[in-house]
DNA sequence: CCCTAAATGAAAAGGCTTTTCAATAAGAGA
DNA sequence: TCTCTTATTGAAAAGCCTTTTCATTTAGGG
C-alpha cells in the first residue's frame, strides 16, 4: 500500500489535476480495508468532501484503473468493488466474512500457466486470480 | 463438455421441468464455443424455440449456475458471459480475439494456495482463476 | 492575479437485470 | 390417453447501476 503523497505524485505525473473531489476519493481508498463499491466510495468520500458526486467517483476510478493504481474486484456474488493496488501484477485474497483484502505481490503461477499453454495450444497473455478465505480475525469467531 | 441427454438428465434429476425454452437454452450453450451473454443466448436460442424470452434465459442461467453446470465468466471489459462447465472445479482459458473458451479440468494451484495461506494467515476457502490468451487459430492471423 | 483547459455535479439517457402477474405447459397419476 | 396441479413462461413494469450531456466551477501554469 502507498501513502497519500506518493499516490498524489503519481496522479499528477500523468497530468491529472488534483481536485478536492479526487483527493477525497484517494483518501477513501487509502483508508479502506476491503474493496469498495462506487456507492460506498461516494458515501465515505463525502466525509472528506461533502459535495462529492457519484459521477466523479466513476470517472476517477476509471482513471485509477487505467493507471494500474486501482483494480476492479469481481466478488462471487457479482458485485463490483474497487481496491488500490501496487502497480504491477498482484492478486487479492478477500475474506468471505468481513471482506478484508490482502494483496499478494508475488505471482508463482508461471509453471502452471506454461502447462496450460502446452495442453491447450493457447499463447497465454494474462490471467486473473482471486482467492477467497477467512482472515485471521474472522477465523476466531 | 457434455452431450444434451446427459445435461437433460442432470436437469431432471434436480426436479426441474424440461420445457421447450429450456431445451433451447441448453442446446445453445452446448453449441457455443465461447461464453455467451444473456442477450446472445436469447438470440441464438430463438433459432431452437422462436418464442424464447430473455427473462427465461436469466432464470435458466441462475439454475444452471446453482447446479454448477454453467459459470459466469468475467471478461476483462466487464462483460458477463456464461459457459457450460463440468461440475466440480474448473478454470477457463479465453481467447482475447475470438473469445473461444477452453476448460482446464485439473487444478494445480494447491501449492501456491498453501503458500498464500501461510503468508497471509488466511484460511483459503476458494479461488477464481481466468486465463486469457490467443487460441491456436487466432495466433496464425 | 489571470486565464484556459480540465474537471465537476445535476439531470437525463441508457442498459441490463429482476419482479410481478395472468396465461401456459409439463408430466404425474388416474 | 386424459386430467389436474403446479412449475414455468413472456410481457410489461420496476429497479439498479453506469454513462453521457452540458453549463458551471476550479486547478494551477503563466
Amino acid at each position: 500500500m502507498t501513502d497519500f503523497d506518493t499516490l498524489a505524485g503519481q496522479w499528477r505525473a500523468e497530468g491529472h489535476k488534483l481536485t478536492q473531489p479526487r483527493r477525497a476519493i484517494l483518501k477513501t481508498l487509502l483508508a479502506a480495508a476491503r474493496p469498495l463499491s462506487p456507492a460506498e466510495i461516494l458515501e465515505r468520500g463525502q466525509t472528506f468532501y461533502a459535495d462529492l458526486g457519484l459521477v466523479t467517483v466513476y470517472r476517477t476510478l476509471e482513471i485509477l484503473e487505467a493507471m494500474g493504481l486501482a483494480r476492479p474486484v469481481h466478488l462471487a456474488d457479482g458485485c463490483h468493488g474497487y481496491a488500490l493496488s501496487t502497480p504491477g501484477h498482484t492478486h487479492h485474497v478477500v475474506c468471505d466474512r468481513c471482506h478484508a483484502v490482502v494483496e499478494i505481490v508475488g505471482c508463482a503461477l508461471g509453471d502452471f500457466l506454461d502447462s496450460v499453454a502446452e495442453r491447450t495450444g493457447y499463447t497465454i497473455t494474462g490471467h486473473w486470480l482471486e482467492i477467497s478465505g477467512l482472515c485471521p480475525e474472522c477465523q476466531q469467531k
